[in-house]
Order: structure tokens, then sequence, then C-alpha cells
DNA sequence: AGCACGCCGACT
DNA sequence: GTCGGCGTGCTC
């Protein structure tokens, strides 16, 4: 034997041509398949490879070197490696264990698990190398040229004045030309000049991504106030993995204490892994981490090019980027020297996938530091009650930030009962009132609905009668801005009703949402420039940050909005924030629904009053009374996320119990069922203290024309659950009709429906 | 998932 | 007589 071997077993190498290496491949299959390496092919855990599969090639990876021993002689039929795309391992061995973990707790095929987790373009076969750059640089003519000469084009003149202060040539995507605008114009008129050369350049390191601000030279580490101070000295008595609780209500500055924390991680050489629940948190975030940590950092989201994307990836994985910010599928990202793990917004159910891989990535992030020995910090203003049960078992600690920092008290919060008073278009008295005291005072005024477009049906007058959308078991919703009757389950649009068809009644718009609340508000206060936030109105990034800049500059005084508007933004000047459209939450079959409840009002409460104004925050309800609202008015989100803690361990919920939801969907309205009933049978016979409920229809039953059923598996704990599915979810393939559904199993589900 | 093979209806 | 429907079998 004349193989070598490097790192013990980890490297397989051409021999007498009987290496063998075990890949991955992004294929729906329970398994991985072994290959033959070619004479002269080296190949290590970690790589990607190139294979040959059945009638296609595809790129997968490499997670074992099987060793031949005595079975190689009935393996001569196995396929060759037809390319080792790298040299050294794309994933780290301690990545392809968590990645390995994730499939076999999601029950989802691995090699799928690590195409998730992989980059586009390196899914493809791309090279793992920065994608090369244009480069300007000055030549010599361009080096001595007077800037003077440029007085009559002042753009190119300020390309060349930046350009003389790097003689190594500028990248085109470098902050220092972004900075000018639109630069190109001007460079091109200085390449015919002959005074600068264009140039496509490989890498090594990324000029982008992990661009490093250069007004943050050095570290400004905050000054932190009591709290704060406790908090950090807290995460920082204790060496290596723990998982900690940041409890910080509404403007208690958390983020201090992240920054606190990074700062302290990145002095010992180690990086920073920061997920958000959305991207629009990320280039706030970005802008406060740049301002106050002088090293490069990297974005990683969905929003991004595959381009931009690769290079940030990279810079992760080699240790570049020294603050890697991201959404769920950050969790997965490599890093070279890992440090600390930040979940903001924890309880925020947009952390978990909810297609697919359908992954939390919370508990991704605490398996990773575990895994990792990095401590993982989860920070909330709410946090969710799984986090609050670990809490109260010990597996996490607790640290506080009861006190909002600066000295600004809590709002004031107050319940509005519909039921005594006037009110328009979903607008109370005592709203409007308020609104213009606020509006008087000179505060800017915030209003919650998180209900899209402008009324959730249209209903004939005479019959009842109701326009429905033909996909979906659902009301069609108004949209009165685009004149359309639009579908929020499928994303059906029709061109609206007029008179009803069965009685040639006049329609209504019945119920609201943010338009009509802003067409009413605009109506009421003619004077106040008003926006809406909403995804109809705010479509893309700039758009985005555009409306927020332009609250911030105090050019509109009334903010109507839905979750978009409640999620993490600060808006200083708002005195006063309205809740509207509680009541379904009160009453909702989902045993999630008062826990989001009190969530989202407390989220959106602490929107009001942040500075030296005291806030002031309104419920409007038909039901002031219901014992939810009054407790959470007058204790807070502390003690009702005990009292509903209780009820889940009384009633046998998750935390307290393990869910997990297997989904069929079809064309035909029974088959969902009827596959579902199959899954049923096959693991009943060993479903020993696993309660199998269903399969029933979904709630919604049909929706974008597929007709939907659920089986709920219902376990005392995860460990009980995941021995009944293991080994079992790889044969539902094999079960009838498994080929006419889509299934799919959802572990700890969120979202119910 | 792809992609083949294989056996029954309406078309140049 | 073929083109083509999607059932089912396999992928190292």
């Amino acid at each position: 034997m004349r193989g070598i071997w490097r790192r013990g077993v980890d490297v397989a190498a051409f021999g007498l041509g009987f290496m063998l290496v075990r890949v991955a491949l992004p294929v729906p299959l329970y398994r991985v398949f072994d290959y033959r390496l070619a004479p002269g092919q080296v190949a290590v855990v970690g790589a990607r490879v190139r294979v040959p599969f059945g009638r296609r090639a595809l790129v997968g990876v490499v997670v074992a070197l099987p060793e031949p021993g005595a079975a190689y002689a009935a393996r001569e039929d196995l396929r060759v490696v037809s390319d080792v795309l790298d040299a050294v391992p794309l994933l780290s061995a301690a990545l392809l264990r968590l990645l390995q973990w994730t499939a076999d707790y999601y029950h989802y095929p691995f090699g799928e698990v690590i195409a998730t987790a992989l980059p586009g373009l390196l899914r493809g076969g791309a090279p793992a190398l920065f994608p090369p750059v244009v480069f300007f640089q000055l030549t010599a003519a361009g080096l001595g040229a007077d800037l003077a000469a440029l007085r009559r084009a002042p753009r190119q003149q300020a390309v060349l004045q930046v350009l003389q202060q790097v003689p190594g040539g500028l990248a085109a995507d470098d902050a220092r030309l972004l900075a000018l605008g639109n630069w190109r114009g001007a460079m091109q008129g200085l390449v015919q000049r002959g005074w600068v050369v264009r140039e496509r350049r490989e890498r090594t390191q990324d000029t982008s991504a992990t661009r490093q601000d250069a007004s943050a030279t050095s570290a400004t580490l905050p000054v932190l106030n009591a709290d704060q101070a406790q908090a950090v000295a807290t995460v920082q008595g204790q060496a290596g993995h723990r998982v900690y609780v940041l409890e910080g209500v509404t403007g208690s500055g958390k983020t201090e204490v992240y920054l606190s924390l990074m700062a302290a991680t990145l002095a010992q050489e180690r990086q920073c892994l920061v997920l958000v629940p959305e991207i629009a948190l990320t280039p706030q975030l970005l802008a406060r981490f740049r301002a106050r940590l002088p090293v490069a950092m990297t974005v990683l989201h969905s929003g991004l090019s595959e381009k931009v994307r690769l290079q940030g990836w990279l810079a992760a994985r080699s240790g570049q980027a020294r603050v890697i910010i991201g959404t769920r599928s950050a969790v997965f990202v490599p890093w070279a020297q890992p440090g600390l793990i930040v979940v903001d917004e924890e309880h925020d159910a947009s952390l978990k996938q909810h297609e697919g891989l359908r992954y939390h990535a919370r508990d991704l992030a605490v398996l990773r530091g575990y895994r990792e020995d990095v401590p993982v910090v989860l920070g909330s203003a709410t946090p969710s009650l799984e986090s609050l049960a670990n809490v109260a078992k010990g597996a996490y600690q607790c640290v506080r930030l009861p006190r909002r920092a600066g000295g600004a008290r809590l709002p004031s919060v107050r319940v509005v009962d519909m039921r005594r008073q006037w009110h328009d278009e979903g607008l109370s008295v005592s709203v409007l009132d308020a609104i213009s005291a606020h509006l008087e005072a000179g505060g800017q005024v915030l209003l919650f609905l998180n209900r899209r477009g402008f009324a959730p049906a249209l209903v004939c007058e005479g019959c009842g009668w109701s326009a429905q959308c033909p996909q979906c078991d659902a009301h069609l919703t108004w949209h009165q801005r685009a004149g359309l009757l639009c579908c929020h389950h499928c994303g059906t649009r029709s061109a609206p009703v007029r008179v009803c068809p069965g009685c040639q009644g006049r329609l209504r718009p019945r119920g609201e949402g943010t338009q009509r609340i802003e067409a009413a508000l605009a109506r009421h206060f003619p004077d106040a420039p008003l926006v809406r936030i909403d995804r109809d109105s705010t479509q893309g990034r700039e758009a985005f940050e555009q409306v927020f800049a332009a609250i911030h500059a105090q050019q509109y005084r009334i903010l109507i909005g839905t979750q978009m508007l409640a999620k993490g933004h600060d808006f200083p000047g708002v005195s006063l924030a309205v809740i509207l459209g509680v009541d379904q939450g009160l009453f909702s079959t989902d045993f999630r629904a008062q826990e989001r409840l009190a969530q989202v009002i407390t989220q959106v409460a602490g929107r009001a009053g942040r500075a030296e104004r005291p806030g002031e925050v309104l419920i409007q309800t038909f039901h002031p009374e219901h014992p939810f609202l009054r407790t959470l008015l007058q204790s807070g989100y502390a003690v009702v996320s005990q009292d509903l803690l209780e009820q889940r361990r009384l009633a046998g919920l998750p935390p307290f119990a393990a869910f997990a939801l297997i989904r069929a969907e079809a064309r035909d309205s029974a088959l969902g069922e009827q596959f579902l009933a199959a899954v049923r049978a096959y693991l009943l016979p060993d479903a020993q203290g696993v309660a199998v409920l269903g399969p029933v229809p979904a709630p919604m039953q049909r929706r974008a024309g597929w007709f939907r059923a659920h089986l709920l598996l219902h376990a005392p704990s995860r460990s009980v659950l995941q021995r009944l599915l293991r080994a079992r979810v790889c044969e539902f393939d094999a079960l009838p009709l498994a080929r006419q559904v889509r299934w799919s199993v959802d572990i700890d589900p969120v979202d119910m429906g």
C-alpha cells in the first residue's frame, strides 16, 4: 500500500487505485454514496467532489473515507470521482458534524443539508476562491498627473485624487470608490486619458464584504450602565460554553452588551457570529457595530448576490471577517476562530425555517456553541417560552436588563374598550383623541396592525356572499390602492368584483387593514404627514432604509404598519404607540397565539417614548376584561410568560413536550390524509409513549390549489419522539401514495398551520 | 429530485 | 401504425 496519509486518516490518496470516498450528494435520499478515487487523485474529508450519479454529474462533499478492507473485492463496481474540487476541506470536521446532527434531528437528507449550508456558487462547483475583481490602477502618467488640470472635470478629479492615495490600485467595489457615488463615467474618462488602467485581478482576500470602516480606527468601548456592566461581567465570568438569555426591556441597551462582549472576544483573536431574524435588521446592526468595532465584518443573508455571498462566506471561513452578521442560514457558516454567538430577537419565529430543511437557527446556534465551546447569548425583550423554560431548568442562565438606559421611563399602557364608544373605520374616539394630543405636543405616533391591505374581506350587503380565493380556503383581501383583490396565502390577484354575483347586491369591505387605517387617519389628520410601512408599501431594501431615515428626520408624524414596523427598529420621536387588532390573538386556537401576542404587544409598546419623553401605549380591544390582557398590562411580560409556561406545563404542551408535525399535500383532496393514515399505521406499532394524532385536514385545508393534511406526534420528550422517528422517516418514501403527495416532517413546529 | 424504462389512448 | 401520458425503479 502506497497511500499518502496526512493528518491521520483524513486524507485519501491513490495507492493501488483503491482509495474510497464516502460522498453526501444533494439528492432527497437518506444515504451517502461511495466512490473510488482515480490514480493520482487526492481527497480530504470536507472537500467537494464532482461525481457521476446515474446519468448526470453532481457536486457532493466527502464526508468520510471508508476503509476498503476485506470488503473491497465486492466494491470494484464503484464509480470513479470525476474531479476533486477542493485540495483542503471546504467544511471542517466540526461543521460536518453539526450538519450531520442537523440532518439526523430534522430528518432531512444529509446531502441536502450540506447543500443548504453552502453558497450557491460552491454548490454548483465553483472554486472556493474570492471571485476576481476589476481593479483600477494609475499609470505612470496618471501618477504624475496634476489634479489642477482636471478643474473642469470635478468627478475625474475626485476619482484621480482617491487613486493617487492608493498606489496599489483600487477594486471596483472598494468603499473609497463607492463613496464617490457615480464614479464609473469619470473613471472611463481617466482610462481614455491614459492615466488609469483597468484590469481583472485574482485576490486572496476580500476587499468588499469584510471592508472595515475607516472611521472606526480604534475600538470605542461602550460606557456601560450598572445593569449592562453586570450582564457583561456575568457572561465574561465564565469560560467556554454556556447559554445566556439576555432579557432586556426595549431601550435597555442590549446592543451595548453585545458590543462589549464582542470587543472582548475580538481582543482574544476570536470571531463573533451574530444572528438576526430578518434581513431588514442587518444594515442598522452592521452600522452600529462598524461605528464601534475597528474590524472587518461581513453580512450574510439571502438578499445578496451569489458573488457577494460567496465572498462573505469565504471571508468568514478564512477568519478575515471578524464579525459575521447574518440571518438564520448563517448559523451554518464556517469560521476559523470560534468566539461568540449572539442570537438577537431570539423569540422571533422567523428564526425557524418553514420549508425544506425546517431548522431553528436559535436551537442550532445553541448546539453549535456547545460543540465549539463558545458562549451563546440569546437576546430579547420578550424571551421565548422555550428559552425561559431552559432558564427555569437551570440549563440556560438569565441575565436581565430591567431598566431603560439613560433613565427613560417605561411607557404607561392603557386598554381602550371598543364596546363603550363610537369608532370610525376601526379607530376609537379615545385613540383619535390621543393621537391628536400627541401630535399637538410634537410627538410622533405609531399604529400597529398586523394586517395588510384595505380590508380582509369584501362582503355582499344583501346576501352575505364574500369574495373567496379560487385556490385557497380563504377570503380575498381588498387592496384599495392597487384596486385588486389579493389572496395573502397564495399571492393570487384578481380584478375587483363590482356587485355580488349572486344577488347583485352592493359589496362592502369588512374589517380593517393598514390601508383602511391609513385612509381614516388621513381624513382625521389631514395636516399630519403619514407613512404606511408594510410589504405592499415598502418594497426593496433601499425603500426601507429611505423611509426609516425620513421617519428619523421627523418628516412623518404618523406611522402605520405591520410587524415590519415592530421588529427591532428604534423610533426615538415616537411618543404614542397604538396597537390594533389584538382580539383574534386572544381567541386563537393556536397554542402559541398568546405567547406571540404578549411578545408583539410588549415589543410595539417598547417603541414608545424612548428618550426623556414618557411614552403612552393604547391597546384597542373589544375584550378589555380578558385575563390575559389584564395580567400583561398589570404585571408585564415577565409575569405573563411565567403564567403561560405554567399553562403549557399543565396542558402538556411544548416546551414540556415534544411535537413533530408530519404534513402532506396533494392536488386531490383525499390523498394527503390517506398517505398520512399509512404513515400512522407504519408508526403506531412502535409508538409507545408517543401520541399519534390525526390525520386531520390542516386549519386551512386548501391552499394554492393543494389540499393539506397533518399528522401530529406528541411525545413527553424529544428523545422519545426521536426514538420513534429515527430510522423510520427515511422509509416514508416507500409507503403507498408517497409519490403522489408532497410530504414533510416538521420537528418542533412553530407554525401549526 | 432527475432520469430512464414501460405499458395504454388520440394523432400525422 | 407512432407520440406521449405518468406509474415505478434506481442512482455508489
